[in-house]
DNA sequence: TTGAAAGCGCTACCAT
DNA sequence: ATGGTAGCGCTTTCAA
């Protein structure tokens, strides 16, 4: 490489023209005349001028980039490949834009919002993306404390204060309960995520609330946290159950893989002893046997709309204050882990 | 949030010095006295002052940020989560030290330089991590051209000609043919990589050398592309061979667990009839039944000890230009999926 | 030890 | 349409 990188002063000197109008030039905006800007085009050309992010940065008071906060333990994060694809998803929509993701991790919920704080603080970034709301999560005061763009990922509720991607899992839900009823399902239990989370509590009231529609009783609520090991907790749970259910909902995929391994252990047949579903779709439940009836969630397209609605929020605060995306609910995907009732 | 953000400015007035004092007083440089210091620190709490990256990154022409880029399918992604833990690894080493990283997405090789060109061009990032190498890989040459500081992930090959951190796979690879042999197997067939990548070579060249020290022939070395499907693939070859290996050592976990659910599924018992092992120790392998013998990597240390080398790179080029360093290699886990010969 | 001032590379305002 | 020029917020050199 040689010496010293061009700067927009040496376009300028090459096409013989002020900076300003240079810049203008190059940046597509009206004040120079079709001739200059060519002349300035070429010139940029020819020197193999890139603009230099930092200079921009700081002119324009904008860092163009976006921050993510990846608030789970590590271990989780081995386990579970659902951010793949939703960071691909959220690449794919800001890159074309110029901005570029800056992927934080922290463990715990507090560690999380430090970083955000510090984000926010130093100006990394110029807005953030919000997943796995809790109910009252902190994280929205305080991004509206500090006054940083952000957009939330959230289910259909109408209250949310903040821009959002609303992708509901309660119609995934309801169709997945009313599969198992077509099955000739009676007593259907739920293995819930982790309490406190938004999309925990959606997807309880979305069984419930089924049941409901077809006129059964409520099934057994057994606690969960989205993880293999809390689905094999619930299974174990199921077993010391006085009436088992012979069908179980779980709140994610990966615990419902981990109820069916367990129950697979104790002797149970899938589906014969007892019918299992996921949610959410991922790769593994196509891996294992027999394998997962879920709900076909999109992460790819939820992190993309998520990125292109929060590029959108800062480029235009006031029209996009409140403005919410509706993604199609994911569909129903009938695997071999539920069957008649025997 | 109150109206402007404070400023090194506001701080060097508020205490009443010159805004250079005030700058060397917060970044501990010398030149300052113990009392106008601690005025300014004084005065910078109390304004709660946080410097601007911007201004910062401008002045000393850094970015305080490295980039990586994954150069995966989509597909791939959302079904190996490999990179979940290594980039928490990377974020675990570099958020002290104040850098963050930018995360790109480059589907094929061709898009991945790109992004490396396009980092490097407008200098969003001060450094890059260049993992998955292949053999004469063209991102060292561009690197190189370009100038950026990078550090390869590579197996330890003494040629390297940039910083690296050396894992290697070949004596997990080696502990996997030892153990088969010691379970009475005599033709062991691999399941490689996808063809010109570094590690898979590495673990062919292992496989190959194990087999020599144990005085066994050649088994069969079947084409793999370290996917799930490549694995089920795997099996349909093996199921057509004249004269089929009782044990096989897949490149990575993903093919190996592909590997064994085809196996089942052509009504084969594992390890009864096929032995199977793969590499990498993902959670995948602890889930299916029965569970995978692999040797356990740690995605996780490998990406904490670059990211930390490619920061001393950063701040001391000549000291670093060729350190490599050196990781243990990953432990045998046996699971399973392998037992004695029929 | 302290302070003034010159950049870093760009944008945008204001004369011309 | 064009060209100066004043910032953006910081670091760093050089005088005082």
């Amino acid at each position: 490489m040689n010496g010293r990188r061009v700067t927009i002063v040496d376009v300028a000197a090459r096409a013989g023209v002020a900076i300003s109008s240079a810049s203008s030039a190059l940046n597509g905006r009206s004040g120079v005349s079709q001739a200059t800007r060519e002349r300035v085009q070429e010139a940029a050309r020819e020197l193999g001028y890139v603009p230099s992010l930092r200079g921009r940065s700081l002119s324009t008071q904008r860092a163009f980039s976006i921050g993510f906060v990846l608030h789970r333990s590590l271990e989780v994060l081995e386990a579970d490949p659902f951010f793949g694809a939703f960071i691909g998803g959220i690449e794919q929509a800001i890159s074309p834009r110029g901005y570029a993701l800056v992927l934080q991790v922290g463990s715990t919920l507090e560690e999380a919002e430090g970083r955000y704080r510090e984000l926010a603080a130093n100006r990394r970034v110029d807005g953030v993306l919000l997943n796995e709301l809790r109910i009252d999560d902190s994280r929205i005061d305080l991004v509206q404390e500090i006054g940083l763009p952000a957009v939330g990922i959230v289910p259909p509720i109408d209250s949310f204060p903040l821009p959002c991607v609303r992708q509901g899992s309660a119609a995934g839900v309801r169709a997945l309960v009313r599969h198992l009823v077509e099955l000739g399902h009676r007593n259907i239990a739920h293995v819930a995520g982790p309490p406190g989370f938004v999309h925990s509590q959606e997807r309880i009231d979305a069984w419930r609330g089924a049941l409901e529609e077809a006129g059964l009783a409520t099934g057994a609520l057994i606690p969960g946290d989205f993880t293999y090991d809390g689905g094999r907790a619930a299974a174990d749970e199921i077993a010391a159950m006085a009436e088992r259910p012979s069908a179980v909902v779980c709140a994610n995929d990966l615990s419902a893989v981990g109820l069916m391994i367990r129950a697979q252990e104790l002797g149970w047949s899938v589906p014969g002893d007892l019918s299992i579903c996921g949610y959410d779709g991922i790769a593994l439940g196509t891996y294992v046997r027999p394998t997962l009836t879920t709900v076909q969630a999109s992460p790819r397209r939820v992190g993309a709309a998520a990125a292109e609605l929060l590029l959108d929020l800062i480029d235009d605060p006031e029209a996009n204050a409140l403005r919410h995306v509706d993604l199609p609910a994911g569909e129903l995907v009938v695997g071999t882990s539920t069957g008649p009732v025997a």
